[in-house]
Formats: C-alpha cells, sequence, structure tokens
DNA sequence: TCAAAAGTGTTGTCCGTACACCCATGA
DNA sequence: TCATGGGTGTACGGACAACACTTTTGA
C-alpha cells in the first residue's frame, strides 16, 4: 500500500426514523426545521455526520441534539441518493430506524440545537408535507418494520413494559393495519411462551380490568435461536 | 428555501457482491486491483460514485468497467462506514448484491479499466485475503441472500433457464448449507406450481436423465402477491 | 342493570417432516 | 449387469383459521 494517496472524506447525512405507538395508532418523530433549506418545514432528524464518527454514532448524537432522545438503538434501514433530493447538491444520507416506548417518553422532547425549533410526534395516517425525500424514507421504514416484525419481537418495543394482551394486538392491527382474530392471536401469543404474566392488572378502566403481562427476553433468547411468525 | 447555499457533493464508493452457481457451490465476482490502496490484492468490483449518476446507475456501470458485465439488476445490501475501513480516510461504501447465471458468463469477464487486472470467480468457501472490508461485506451478503430466498424465488436467478430439480435443490442447499430430503423438497416446489415442466432431459449424463424445468415467473406474479417460504 | 371489554375451545384443513424402495440409463 | 442418480407415497403431528358466548367490572 502507499501513503501518498490523497486524503478524501465522505460527506453525508444521517436520517433518524423513530416509531412510537399510542391511543391505537402509530406515530412518527418530526422536527420543524429552523434552517434552510427547508426552513420551517417539517421532517426527519437528520445532519450531517462528522469525519470522526462512525455512522452508529452518529445517528444516536443527532437524535439526541435534535430530540433529546438518548441511548435509543436504531437499525440501518437504506441509503438514498437520488440527484434531486437535496437542493444543495447531491448528498446522500444514510437513513436509521428505531421502534420505541412513547408514553415513557411523552411530549418531552427538548431540541438543544439551533437547527430545530421542536421536536413532536405526528401519527402515520395524517403526516405533513415533509422536507426532502422524507415522506419516502418514511414509507421505505414502515415496509421495514412489517418485514421485520413478521419474524422478531421487535413490536413490544413499541410498548409500555407491562401491557394487556388487547393493547398488543391493537399494535400488531395498527403495523398491519388490519384486523385480527382475538382468540388465536392470544393462543399463539401465549403459546409461544415469550410473555410472563404478572399478578397485577389494569388500573383506570371503567370495564373488566384486563391481566397486565411482560416480555421474557430471557425466556425468547433460550427458546428462539431463529425465527418467529408473528404475521398471520 | 434560499438559493445562496453552499453546494456540497457527497464522496462516497459503491461495492458489488455478485454472485453464481456452479458445481454445487457458491461463487462470488473478484477483481485483481491494479490501483493502491490494495494494489494487487482481490477485492470486490467497486470504485467511486459520480456527483451526476445514483447510487444505482454507479454500481451499474462499476461493474461493467471491472468485469465486462452488463444489465445485471442489483439491490442496495447495507452501507459501511467504519472510520478505518479505507485508508485513505472515511469513505463510506454502499454495497449492493445480485446473484445471476454463471454458466452464461462463465470466465468470460473483460475489466476495460486500468484499475482492474482481472475479474475471476471464487467459491465462498475458499475466498483469499481482500482489501478494505470487503469480507465483511460479503458476509453480511450471504445473510441477506439466505433470508431473502426465504420469501421470494430469487434463487433461480442463479441456475440456468432449464434446469433440473436436483441441480434446484443442490443450490438450497448450498444457501443454507444443509441437506434437504429429495421427496419433500420437490413436493414442496411442484405444488408451489411456478415452475414449469419441460418436454427436454437433461443430455451428456452416464445415468437417467432428469427432466427439465424452467422457472414460471407469470404464474409466480399471478399466484403470490405476498410471500413463500423456501427455508425448510 | 347496563355497557364495555375480558376471557375462553373446538373443529377442519393444510403444511411440514420422516422415511425406503424401484426405475431408467449409459458405460 | 452394474453404478448412478431419478423419481415416487404415506402417515403423523403441529399450526392456522373460522367461529360466539359467558364473565367481570365500574358507572
Amino acid at each position: 500500500m502507499q501513503s501518498n494517496l490523497p486524503h478524501l472524506q465522505s460527506i453525508f447525512t444521517a436520517d433518524c426514523v423513530i416509531f412510537g405507538f399510542s391511543e391505537g395508532e402509530l406515530k412518527v418523530l418530526l422536527i420543524e426545521r429552523n434552517e434552510y433549506p427547508f426552513k420551517e418545514w417539517w421532517g426527519l432528524p437528520g445532519f450531517f455526520v462528522e469525519h470522526n464518527e462512525t455512522i452508529d454514532d452518529a445517528v444516536k448524537r443527532i437524535l439526541l441534539e435534535h430530540t433529546g432522545l438518548k441511548g435509543i438503538y436504531m437499525e440501518q434501514l437504506y441509503t438514498f441518493g437520488d440527484l434531486q433530493r437535496h437542493p444543495q447538491g447531491r448528498i446522500i444520507t444514510v437513513a436509521y430506524y428505531a421502534m420505541l416506548r412513547l408514553e415513557a417518553i411523552g411530549n418531552n422532547l427538548k431540541p438543544s440545537t439551533d437547527y430545530v425549533r421542536k421536536a413532536q410526534w405526528h401519527p402515520l395516517n395524517h403526516l405533513p408535507d415533509l422536507a426532502f425525500d422524507h415522506k419516502n424514507i418514511i414509507e421505505k421504514s414502515i415496509e421495514k418494520i412489517r418485514r421485520k416484525v413478521s419474524h422478531s419481537p421487535i413490536a413490544f418495543e413499541l410498548l409500555p413494559e407491562k401491557f394487556t394482551l388487547t393493547q398488543l394486538q391493537q399494535l400488531y392491527e395498527a403495523i398491519w393495519d388490519k384486523k385480527l382474530d382475538k382468540r388465536n392471536f392470544r393462543k399463539k401469543m401465549l403459546k409461544y411462551n415469550i410473555l410472563k404474566e404478572l399478578d397485577e392488572k389494569q388500573k383506570g378502566v371503567s370495564y373488566r380490568a384486563a391481566k397486565l403481562y411482560k416480555f421474557d427476553k430471557r425466556k425468547y433468547n433460550k427458546i428462539f435461536k431463529n425465527e418467529l411468525n408473528f404475521s398471520k
């Protein structure tokens, strides 16, 4: 290898698609931009990646600066590089996605950079116009979580730690956008043996309170080396 | 939007992981590099993406220049951006993969750029040392095609147009790295009803000649909107 | 006592798996 | 006639899908 080769750096951005679940619907976390291009538009949390940070680190930093969220594990989704996607030139973006427990965060979102005015959850079914190609990125993310959720229990990441079977079913119904049979759903979920039944019940409802469950990650890891199928 | 923003361009590379199947084993297409860094090493076909071409177009061009292969449909795999992956600085690479009919090409590979000395198929199980993080990229690609092949009939892309059921089974065995039951495999494949039985038979074998089949893409598209499962 | 959601079983069908022998062909 | 791979069927168990009523609770 030679040492007198020119030094180069990749210029590119990273974007975050963060999903949450509340009130029976899927939501995505958007920021209101305070900088050109697309000043005052809504868009995904995203920014330029520094030369000395990995892409995985960069999305974490960007998400923290844009929303105040910390320690979120994101997975890479896809890299978008359409010639027209960015008005300042062909800048590619590496998109990441994550699913998280919305109720633990609520609207306690605090941007710490001047690039962002505020961060807010938006229902997937009623998104505003978005900056860049962010609409497209979000659509690709949904396809991804649909595929993903069929093979691994990531849906639990969207629920509170303690949840009822009905909440779990509603979540799957929201992701698949179709109704599921209550008895079959419960039978199947319980058969996997990855839920721990708690002694507690739901509180504050004006009807029969449902049992609460927890996702039992230890059991899950023990039992399933390979794959599950949650899609039917 | 403002027009006096600085103009920027992403600098990055794209790499191609091309799989083929012959003699009962999976192969990957490598090039011998004729340029620094990693001059004289084997690596994946890959190079810098131009500012005015999409990433999808770039991998096609690069593959053509490096190997002479034309019209290959590749899908994006993942974007690699480790700080140490490239000796000239942190240069990210967008990796693509494809599977193709090796016997239609054979060793008729003709690089048309001085950056490459030659292109050659290498068995996946006996790879030489590779430039950059290309070993890692290939490993990720295999995981990807294993997942992919369970849900869609892309395995046919690796076989000749006309093939025997045994060849098809050997291909799945190579991808999954495990033996399958002949009767069950045939039953399952034929039940999907995506194969067209031909009137022809295998030639040039010193034992009973097997029937030849074709993948029937029309039937496939008609019957299956969603998914198949070829993995068991 | 009413409204609302929780909770619960059976049956038929399909799919996957395990398993062993005869057949056709060319050398 | 032999060696080689081609080609075939059955029986069991597990998973999925369809389907409706009773129970519990708070208001």
